[in-house]
DNA sequence: TGTACATCAGTGAACGCGCGTTCACTGATGTAC
DNA sequence: TGTACATCAGTGAACGCGCGTTCACTGATGTAC
């Protein structure tokens, strides 16, 4: 290996120590994350840093970014080890897993999920990592009307939602029926309510049994979809 | 008026004032909220605010209350306008009303229902302002039953989640059934999961008819939930 | 293999700004006799 | 009604801290001949 590309290692070494120590800072200051403490954490003097960030919302952008591409890679994996035709099993390891996940990385599912941090914009590039989770979850309704699965619910979709989700459906999911994208939105919300309420508190001194809870819930939510239990 | 009550009166108007500024400042900032500046805006210099307020998290404190206290407001005033009768409307209406004050107040829902403020707890005060809407909605089911107009669904939960429901119920809905509990705490983490969705950008460059749309998942719910239809 | 030069990581000082909170103070307003 | 005193709102300076970012610099490491 060149002397070069050692120096190219190492420096690549540091940016992703830099990237941990600021998951770690997320946590106990949200999303008001400082670069000096970051530095400060490093054993670096502050301005040293910006050889390998150009600025602090860089730094912001790219931890979101790769915290929605954990996220999306826990998701589609959770997917993908289900068996295709189980519907239903697909559905609630998807599920589990953006719990899990969300469970594991508080602070960053936060940054995800929270409210938007005050004067920044997430710029273009976190759009397509952030569509991961709801193409998963509707990716199952795709498969199992593929494979015959799934009843097409009656479509009672007022006017203009219709064109919106046939907009839709025409860029990610061509020919799906809208009523049925209408539901996997349904549960792609619920999904992310569910985990927000726990990790932000609204279950605190009501719900103990949490997995249980999570799970229950999700299925009901299943039902509404339609989705078919295994024989 | 005795000139002390004066000297009340305009001791009160000042601190509305400042709870007003400093809403005004949430909108830019977020949680980020600093005294000096709510100060600055009113024309004070910035020790003057300790006059009125003993501390930045004390003043937090109040503006989640009364926030939790405005949204209780209209949720249970558009509940109390529909016919009691009107399961499906009343449902409606408080999801409306509740989506209503958040779009006019988005700051103000962040603070309540996005990520927790770093290093700030909320103090017990809080806790029953902001159970006011999740009680509105289970009371309407509350009602349901009681009127003989709302089907009890199978008893399917599994047995911690029942025994953790059967608790809430003995507190806030004596004899309600667990099962029927479950399908409106659905309900309200749906309309949470919608609004924050909508609010935190989840539906930009999708959904366009955001009114339609939010109506119409908020009718999927009432399905899942058994509401019946006015004839 | 050895030397001259170029690249690069990290330093330390500085700029200009922000913040919450305390404290001794002035001067106006209210209260008691 | 008039005066002495007490209460209170608002001032201005200060303490001690934070931040992002720039810039000229040192000294080590890598590259080319």
């Amino acid at each position: 290996m060149s002397a070069s590309s050692i120096r190219a290692r190492v420096r690549a070494e540091m940016l992703d120590e830099i990237k941990a120590v600021a998951r770690r800072h997320l946590t106990t200051e949200g999303a008001n994350l400082s670069l000096r403490a970051v530095a400060r954490d490093m054993g670096m003097v502050s301005s040293a840093i910006y050889r390998y960030v150009p600025s602090r919302d860089d730094l912001l952008t790219a931890l979101i970014i790769e915290a929605y591409d954990a996220l999306g890679d826990t998701v589609e994996a959770a997917d993908g080890s289900a068996e295709r035709h189980d519907l239903r099993g697909r559905w609630h390891a998807v599920c589990r897993a953006a719990r899990d996940w969300a469970l594991t990385h508080p602070a960053e599912y936060a940054l995800l999920y929270g409210s938007p941090v005050p004067g920044y914009a997430a710029p273009e590039d976190t759009v397509l990592p952030a569509q991961r989770p709801p193409l998963t979850l509707v990716g199952i309704l795709r498969d199992g009307l593929a494979d015959g699965l799934l009843a097409v619910p009656a479509d009672d979709l007022p006017e203009p939602v219709r064109a919106d989700l046939t907009e839709l459906a025409d860029t990610f999911f061509p020919g799906m029926p809208t009523a049925l994208l209408a539901r996997g939105m349904a549960g792609w919300t619920q999904l992310f309510g569910l985990i927000s309420f726990e990790l932000f508190g609204r279950l605190n001194q009501t719900v103990a049994h949490r997995d249980v809870y999570f799970d229950h819930q999700v299925g009901l939510m299943a039902d509404l979809i339609g989705l078919p239990h295994l024989q």
